[in-house]
DNA sequence: GACAATTAACCGCTAAGGCGGTAATAATAT
DNA sequence: ATATTATTACCGCCTTAGCGGTTAATTGTC
């Protein structure tokens, strides 16, 4: 049951995140507040934007629980080797 | 068999873009030409730099065939809804 | 209705991403 | 050994993400 990003569904996305962040109880502001980061990139987040930086979406990720993964075919082939950490 | 990204397994996670890199036979500059993107910023992604763009991301997860998705406790719920478009 | 809280959508500013160029080192051929 | 290719690690330039501030519109709640 997870949902898969690509540009063409960063509005799903949004909504997502979205639909967390309510869930959560919280207001855009208070997201912000507790992600550490600014309350426009909430906004931007919601609404879609596809040039968010990787370390603030992780912050504001984490704080609403949604974990982020990638997955590949060949996936098992590198986790097979001498790679992985944990 | 997917992997998680978060801040602390940055580094991890170039490897992995390293990893399917090598396994397309492409150097970086290679990739970056397919993908769109600058060399600089495929170097900066194998060596754990948290701050890329998403879109810059998703251009160079694309062209490698990994995909990126999110999950968490809440998305049944939410797909349960009338949210979903796909 | 009145009121408070939230959201939408702008603004100017600063910091930094992403770009190509480059040069030095490392790897991989022939 | 000698080319060729790839990687490393810097640089200056331009663009823009992200910030807080602000105002209008919206959405509750009493």
């Amino acid at each position: 049951m997870t949902a898969n990003i690509n540009i063409e569904t960063m509005q799903e996305f949004g909504a997502i995140v979205q639909f967390h962040r309510k869930q959560a109880g919280l207001s855009r502001v208070g997201l912000a507040d507790i992600a550490g980061v600014g309350k426009t990139v909430i906004y931007d987040i919601e609404n879609g934007k596809d040039s968010i930086r990787l370390n603030t979406l992780l912050k504001v990720l984490g704080t609403l629980n949604i974990s982020l993964s990638v997955n590949s075919p060949l996936m098992d082939q590198y986790k097979a080797g001498d790679h992985a950490q944990g």
